[in-house]
DNA sequence: TTAAATTGAAGGTCAAAGAAAGTCAAAGAT
DNA sequence: ATCTTTGACTTTCTTTGACCTTCAATTTAA
């Protein structure tokens, strides 16, 4: 019974418990472990190991290749976490985008140096090479950006 | 597993800081010494001391032949308005974006925080929305965040 | 006694093989 | 219907080896 995704989604859980929030793993590895595709893990992490859930992950392909995932530091940032919940899964235009930005900036969650980096990633100047996409890529990118100063520094 | 190219690199890092920000190797020796080809020393300095990432190299056939290994010490700004013109024209795919980001860092440029929200401002994740377009965004946004730090305001 | 030829010792290039991870659509379960 | 599972195919990164180019030292010939 016990399916097999949630066997493999408690592994990375377990693995990560030992480390600090983070678990390293090899995808073919893990698959033999596991009796199944390798594919199987990138379901595995893309329905259980989201932003959205609270995770995120890396990866590095060819020889020595890996794949990490990341528990998000959402204990003292949840409005972060909030926004990416709540905010990011649809398009968004420039003016709500950068209705986000500022308020991070406002709360403090985000300094200044990487507020202008922002506006101008999710700017229709930055997005101008598919118009038609704009607003989905605009969600898109901007989702990254704040999934990635969830990830606690010490890497 | 610790990558071949990963702990040649830390070895190359680990001369320059020895020396001022340079360091001077013989690619056989340095092979040799590695178990292994000496292409692969090449494959380590153009992957990792590219100039994109803040390093040129100089060398020497022949005999009492050599390879020197210098990191880059630009102005900010010269450096960044240099690689809007340079290395962001064309499309970019995430290797060359890395680099650049990558490069930036080291070379102070520009700190933790922001290289973190520009590698994912710039990653295939964040752009999934149009494969077709990814390499042609990449350079699209990467250019614009960079243009963003260039305006002067503070920082 | 040189100036040219030879040799050996470097480093450079490139393409092919190998080693991962990613994608996607179709088939199976619940 | 929706969620899982699989497998064929793709993309990215690393490693190696065969062959090329350059340079300095040494030998050879005038």
């Amino acid at each position: 019974m016990s399916i097999l995704s949630d066997s493999i989604e408690d592994f990375i859980k377990e693995l990560m418990s030992e480390e600090e929030g983070t678990a390293e793993l090899q995808r073919n590895e893990l698959a033999q472990r596991f009796n199944c595709a390798p594919s199987q893990i990138n379901y595995v992490l893309t329905t259980r190991f989201s932003p959205n859930r609270g995770y995120t992950t890396q990866s590095r392909r060819g020889g020595g290749g890996y794949i990490r995932v990341i528990r998000l530091n959402l204990d003292r940032r949840d409005y972060i976490a909030q926004i990416i919940d709540q905010s990011l899964n649809e398009s968004i235009n420039m003016r709500q985008g950068a209705e986000v930005i500022e308020g991070l900036a406002q709360t403090g969650a985000i300094g200044g140096g990487i507020k202008k980096v922002m506006l101008a990633a999710i700017s229709d100047k930055a997005l101008s090479a598919v118009p038609e996409y704009r607003n989905k890529l605009r969600s898109s990118v901007l989702k990254e950006m704040l999934t990635s100063i969830l990830i606690r520094e010490d890497d």
